[in-house]
DNA sequence: CACTTGACCTGTCCGC
DNA sequence: TGCGGACAGGTCAAGT
């Protein structure tokens, strides 16, 4: 669900469409966490200007010129869309997922001043909207400890692979879904850059060689990237800002395929469980 | 500290 | 047809 490719594309489509927006209004259900300080909302939200929308692993930022920062988490069917005014009232035409907001799973509606809407939906409730000083986001407890962006530049293989050696004893894809060790990898993504490496997910990080640590280097970042591309994967409910689906799905060698048959070998794709979650591959590529 | 499991939620799907 | 249960998966708390 919204991994570090998908919140990526939620963030930059949001960069496009609030940046320099005035909030004037925010409603919201009893959503837990949100809003958590409400003199700071009417004080600090109430009447600000956006003036940035960052990403952090998967979680995004909303700069205000209050100094301060919306901070927001998707988990697994968080939906941030944007509406303009054109649209107020009214179901989007090139929705495929959505339609008139707010809907039932609507829990949080920003106003703008020129009558346009961010409408924050979450089926699953597991997502989580915060209004911080922007000076204290990086005091948050999962920013403290989550680890390095895979996709920087300066991100090398021999600092991914460094990363593993805390978690000698887990399976390799229990680690890779391990934020503390690489920031923004959700179970497509380890999926697919596991079979793009060729390493079995239950085998012990221990066993896993540098040529494979650098193979899945390269795989996750290829993965990744182009997600990204392609607006991020929706399996159910992702959608970016303007409510439309990511198409990475079409592009996927492993996840969500199993009895179809491996792109590379020809092999049927099976599905098991391995880390606590549905897991795919390729058992002629992969060997445990 | 490393590691695993269950909890948090709701909608959907499958078998009876 | 209705209904119980399994399943979906990001993170954290609590367990070993």
């Amino acid at each position: 669900m919204p991994e570090l490719p998908e919140v990526e594309t939620v963030r930059s489509g949001l960069h496009a469409l609030i940046i320099g927006r005035i909030i004037t209004a925010e409603t919201h259900d009893t959503a837990k966490g949100f809003p958590n300080a409400p003199d700071a909302v009417s004080r600090f939200l109430i009447g600000a200007t956006v003036i940035d929308v960052r990403r952090r692993a998967k979680v995004l930022l909303i700069d205000l010129a209050t100094d301060y920062t919306l901070v927001i988490h998707l988990k697994m069917t968080g939906q941030l869309v944007f509406r303009g005014e054109e649209n107020f009232g009214a179901g989007h035409p090139n929705d495929s997922l959505i339609g008139e907001l707010p809907d039932r799973s609507t829990r949080v509606t920003l106003t703008f001043a020129d009558g346009a809407h961010l409408y924050f939906n979450d089926q699953r409730k597991f997502g989580w909207m915060r209004l911080l000083p922007t000076m204290m986001v990086m005091d948050l407890p999962f920013m403290q400890k989550v680890g390095p962006e895979p996709l920087e530049a300066d991100f090398t293989a021999e600092q991914f692979a460094d990363r593993f050696t805390r978690r000698a004893k887990t399976s390799i894809k229990a680690a890779l879904l391990d934020q503390s060790v690489v920031a923004g990898v959700g179970n497509i993504y380890a999926d697919e850059s596991l079979w793009g490496a060729k390493i079995h997910p239950k085998r012990l990080v221990k066993t896993v060689t540098p040529a494979e640590f650098e193979a899945l280097y390269t795989d996750l970042r290829a993965v990744m990237n182009l997600a990204i591309e392609k607006g991020g994967s929706t399996d159910k409910n992702y959608v970016n800002a303007e409510g439309k689906r990511g198409s990475y799905m079409d592009f996927a060698s492993v996840f969500r395929r199993e009895g179809l048959l491996c792109p590379r070998c020809g092999t049927e794709i099976i599905k098991f469980k391995a880390a606590g979650r549905g897991t795919h591959i390729c058992p002629q590529c992969q060997v445990e």
